[in-house]
RNA sequence: GGGGGGGUUCCAGAGCGGUCAAAUGGGACGGACUGUAAAUCCGUUACUUCGGUUUCGAAGGUUCGAAUCCUUCUCCCCCCA
């Protein structure tokens, strides 16, 4: 199968220009996608991009992550409906950093005349001066072709405006392709369907500077089967940072799918076969509640994005916190392994003679720790019956902690809602 | 430079001298139901020592009393030049 088909097949496909196809099938081609560094971490709405680029490889052609460096000054309008903020060249530098490193876990950069490679932008964009810039490139699109581009029409349409900066977005970028067409035989730039246009000024760039051709593809952009975002949980974005999202969060995010999202996500965001993903299907229709397909998925992305021991520890974390676990079960348990189920879960550090005193529970979910932001809303939140104490409800918001409600002598499980697990160490 | 409109609680958007911590919608969170799903229904959505306290772009002022009136500043949008 090749790479257009298998994108097909697992419904990625978003958009293809005429005769790329055929360009693909000729041999090993290049093709590149953008990463913009806003963000010292990847997050899952990168995913997409990244199984591209891995199927890309698969394939038997040559990939090239593009760190946006330079397109990370001045800002993508693609999908913003405002004028964005610039940051500092430091953080910028940082952001690149890191996230070449967690690129370079998914692809390979070392298998022959098909490696995988990284190149940012800021390299040839640094010593390129502004005249050069405007009179080089500038000089073969017009004014009125970047305009007529969505994302600038509705930034024109809409009330915000939009500066100078982000009109030229689309000719940096563009100039990107151009440049990796020239110097890296890059033929094909992929992205999300949100950088169609952006794709199509490069590869328009590149017929009129240089009468070449060079092709574009774009993936779906994921949308949860109720229409929300994709990507996003009560405290963000989930991240692929362990540092930022924990590999217990990670899981649960996964895990966490409908049923009717699960069935897309299993084929885009793992590399199961099709026979592999409709036997699980078959599966899941059987016994829906046993959540088949999200298990699949959650493990596949957990592992590749993480490591098997962590998904291991996931596992047994969420066994234990949706489970049947008890309290007593914890008791019992050495300490190392009970910090090792709690591994994902927020921890907060309280003296341990505070509560041996008893405290008050708002005061200590409240203000002690940051179970809460505020003691009003810990109070709100136990009146609508929505906290809990080692997995009993908490009654009252008079309630008090003492010491009785030591697990170990040390511990003490807090949950906001079902599923918003905390571990208090008195110490 | 001229003219007009506007900045309200997470967002959109009412309010236009007291009854406003501020309508309504959305989002978010929580509860019930379930399968840690979807749909549905219900509740919450500034802080508090529960006496009050700080909020409606900023600073002053008028008033017993202002998000609402006045002055200055500031930012945004639209039209004209």
């Amino acid at each position: 199968m090749n790479f257009v088909e298998e994108l097909r097949w697992r419904g990625m496909l978003h958009d293809i220009m005429p005769g790329t196809e055929e360009k693909l099938n000729e041999g090993v081609i290049a093709g590149y996608i953008g990463f913009d560094p806003t963000a010292d971490s990847l997050h899952v709405g990168h995913l997409t991009q990244i199984m591209t680029l891995i199927h890309f490889q698969a394939a038997g052609h040559k990939p090239y992550a593009l760190v946006g460096g330079a397109t990370g000054m001045v800002g993508d309008p693609s999908g913003k409906s405002e004028e964005r903020n610039l940051l500092s060249s430091d953080i910028l530098t940082h952001n690149q950093e890191c996230i070449k490193r967690q690129l370079e876990k998914f692809l390979d950069f070392d298998c022959g005349a098909n490696s995988a490679e990284m190149v940012n932008n800021y390299d040839w964009f640094k010593q390129f001066s502004f005249l050069d810039f405007i009179r080089d490139v500038g000089k073969h699109l017009t004014v009125n072709y970047m305009m007529a581009k969505d994302s600038v029409r509705r930034r024109l349409e809409g009330d915000t405006g939009m500066s100078f900066t982000e009109f030229s977005y689309q000719l940096v970028q563009g100039y990107d392709f151009y440049y990796l067409w020239k110097h890296k035989g890059c033929f094909l730039q992929m992205g999300g369907s949100d950088q169609w246009g952006n794709i199509v000024t490069g590869t328009e760039l590149i017929r009129r500077k240089d009468g070449g051709t060079a092709f574009a593809l774009t993936t779906q952009l994921i949308k949860k089967a109720d229409g929300t975002k994709f990507g996003k949980t009560e405290s963000g974005a989930v991240w692929l940072d362990p540092a930022r999202t924990s590999p217990y969060k990670f899981y649960q995010f996964w895990l966490n799918t409908s049923d009717a999202d699960a069935k897309t996500w299993i084929r885009i965001f793992t590399l199961k076969t099709k026979e592999e993903i409709e036997a699980l299907e078959v599966e899941h229709d059987q016994a829906p509640h046993l959540r088949v397909l999200q298990k699949a998925l959650a493990k596949d992305i957990t592992i590749r994005v993480h490591s098997e021991a962590e998904y291991e520890t996931a596992v047994k974390s969420s066994e234990f916190l949706f489970g049947n676990g008890s309290v007593e079960f914890l008791n019992g348990m050495a300490e190392n392994d009970l910090l090792e189920i709690f591994d994902g879960v927020e921890h907060f550090q309280v003296a341990k003679a505070e509560v041996g005193n008893g405290i008050n529970v708002v005061d200590l979910l409240g203000e002690r720790t940051r179970v809460f932001p505020s003691k009003s809303e810990a109070k709100k939140m136990i009146q609508g019956g929505g906290v809990s104490i080692n997995k009993a409800k908490v009654g009252a918001i008079e309630d008090t902690i003492n010491a009785d409600y030591l697990i170990n002598d040390k511990f003490i499980v807090a949950q906001k809602g079902k599923k918003n697990y905390y571990l208090i160490i008195a110490e």
